[in-house]
DNA sequence: GTCTATAGTCGGATAGAC
DNA sequence: GTCTATCCGACTATAGAC
């Protein structure tokens, strides 16, 4: 636990984490190996036994951390949207909230930093472990509460709870496929990084389809005026 | 060659193709077994390195298997776009072939028979291998030059081939996050399953924010009306 | 074409020194 | 807390019988 911060050295069971975020996330909980995993964190394999109790706690650490990282990456952007819009906003403040939640699943999507957790979590979605309940508990289940419960706002009781919850999560696929899609995005866009350019770019994209929607949303077709509080 | 068709005894090669994708895509090439691909195709590891040289070519054919198989499942929705808009045909068309392409993708993303190439293409995604430029050229390059091409037409100019593509990416998005996040949309939307009344009520949303977009590409802001042939 | 047998490497877990 | 040494099972590849 007392380590020297900012330096190389973190404590052992931090670097184990780091190290095995990214192969779990490459290989798999069985395809991963505690022997690489110990060897690039620098450490004996022995002492994955001593910090997690083997491969599988491992593994669930792992997921843990990674729900924590998440919810400390996308805590400003809820706390931003929470300060525009509390239990009982107006629609325009919820709007406003959802494209501050948005904004910060941008940010997350599309940086580096997530990159291994991405991985992990995709692997997750794909064949999921009880690692996964841990990261959706963690963070998953209020994010979508959250911009649920805008969607369903903004609707004035026009949509309900369930299409609210499916609107918000197509709201999220738009931000998601530059993740999961990443590399269709790259060669079907013609880049070679995503740069500050193009994360404009794709935030602008994002940000003025997500406003046709929401105001499809908020229109609603014969709309009834004069019901809001 | 020579089999029964309609019986559990496909050849010996598509069997193995088969069970390959279903191991790739949950262990990736380095995590998955030969011996346990070969156990689940009823024939002994040895034939791999006979049909296909090795696990490398497994994997390799692997990819082209599910290029082709992809490209199959979709061909019908993009021959039917292909119909209701040509080179030059109207926004309005334009429009229409949009919706007909992302009807096919939700179809292509729901359904059972595709889970495991999802798998695999997914992970190829994250950790892109030679296999990844087989698929692309395969199938995705296609269909997103198709999408971005439609989505220019009904841009009728105002948006430029860049911004088209990636809104053709953010729409894909839409349908995509039902595939690569099927754990946390059961989980968020309180399902089992996505049965009948589930895939109508997905088709449902998407097709409706997807009106939303694209109403707001046709009209733009200041809408040279009378310009299309 | 299909299968058995075998060679050589690498996997996770653990006991025990320091 | 950290590390070495060791066990045993599983892995890919290949040679060769049928």
């Amino acid at each position: 636990m007392n380590n020297t911060p900012g330096m190389t050295t973190a404590p052992t069971d931090s670097r184990l984490l780091d190290v095995a975020i990214d192969h779990f996330g490459r290989y798999g909980l069985e395809g991963a190996s505690t022997r690489a995993i110990a060897h690039d964190a620098a450490t004996p394999m022995s002492s994955i036994t001593y910090h997690f109790g083997g491969k599988a706690g491992l593994y669930l650490a792992a997921a843990d951390h990674i729900a924590a990282s998440i919810r400390h990456h996308i805590g400003p952007a809820m706390a931003h949207a929470a300060a525009l819009c509390g239990e009982g906003g107006s629609p325009a403040q919820a709007r406003a909230a959802i494209h501050a939640i948005l904004g910060g699943m941008i940010h997350v999507m599309l940086t580096r930093e997530t990159e291994a957790m991405a991985r992990f979590i995709v692997r997750e979605q794909a064949d999921p472990t009880p690692a996964f309940d841990r990261i959706y508990d963690g963070v998953m289940r209020g994010t979508l509460d959250r911009l649920g419960a805008l969607v369903e706002r903004l609707g004035e009781g026009r949509i309900d709870r369930a299409e609210s919850r499916l609107r918000a999560i197509t709201l999220v696929g738009q931000v998601l496929v530059f993740r999961v899609a990443r590399a269709t995005v790259m060669a079907g866009m013609g880049w070679t990084r995503i740069g500050p350019d193009e994360t404009r770019a794709i935030a602008r994209t994002i940000a003025a389809q997500c406003d046709a929607i929401l105001d499809r949303v908020a229109e609603a077709s014969p709309q009834p005026i004069g019901e809001q509080p």
